[in-house]
DNA sequence: CCCGAACTGTGGTATATTCCACATATAAAC
DNA sequence: GTTTATATGTGGAATATACCACAGTTCGGG
């Protein structure tokens, strides 16, 4: 639906947490129990689809994220917000502060990065 | 990958935006072309998995969508949330606050979001 | 060199998803 | 009642996804 399969997502998701693995050590930090070969299968997919990368070592593959974590994301959100609030971020971010349960230390948090957002002059001028 | 295929959460965004209607009228409102009978086939899902609901009127049925849009887009955010964060909503909102464009009224639709989360005495006790 | 463990290559099945053509039923207009 | 436009019912094809067993390859240790 974005581009990524449950499967692939999944896979992404080691990748982009622990480095360059092979698939048995992909396996190991799966989110749920998968045999080797029909993880290899995804890996191919994601190989043709060139969301990984893979480097011969010894007698192993190492595959690694090539399309980066934050850019899936925003993809993703992108569409979340398209179907959800027609389009808008904006409105997506006030969704889902609403309806999510945040501590008091999160909206702090929150309301530091918006502050941060509003003067960029400060932190980074470009 | 969320319990929508991508065809089913298309139909859900139509019938979420625009209330109950007949498969003719999906159709029009629907992102992008379709033909009526694939978009049955997708109604036919909808209504198994009990995300749809469908009344007769005329010769016609009329859909309306069961699953809540707003309960959808918090399952939705607890996977993004999985992916990207390791689970924290409020992690994610302040990465979607920091990688998005927001105008200066955004931010201060943020900011006064915000505010009323730290207060929750107003607005509403309960 | 030879063996065995560690990986990959290959070909395949089962199911879900997407899409469709065509037959049938329905109701409204005549 | 007959016709006609409008919908649905049905069965199926094409592709994608999720699996998997097993044969073959590679490499390091004996």
């Amino acid at each position: 639906m974005n581009g990524f399969t449950k499967g692939e997502l999944e896979v992404m998701q080691v990748l982009w947490e622990h480095g360059p693995l092979k698939p048995a050590d992909i396996q190991e930090h799966f989110p749920r129990p998968i045999r080797n070969a029909a993880l290899r299968s995804v890996l191919l997919v994601l190989l043709e689809k060139e969301h990984v990368l893979r480097v011969r070592k010894g007698r192993a593959y190492y595959y690694k994220a090539k399309t980066a974590r934050q850019r899936t994301l925003k993809k993703m959100t992108r569409q979340l917000a398209q179907i959800f609030t027609g389009g808008s971020s904006a409105a997506l971010i006030v969704q889902l502060i609403k309806s999510e349960q945040l501590s008091d230390e999160d909206i702090r948090e929150l309301k530091r990065i918006t502050n941060e957002k509003s003067r960029p002059s400060e932190g980074e001028t470009k």
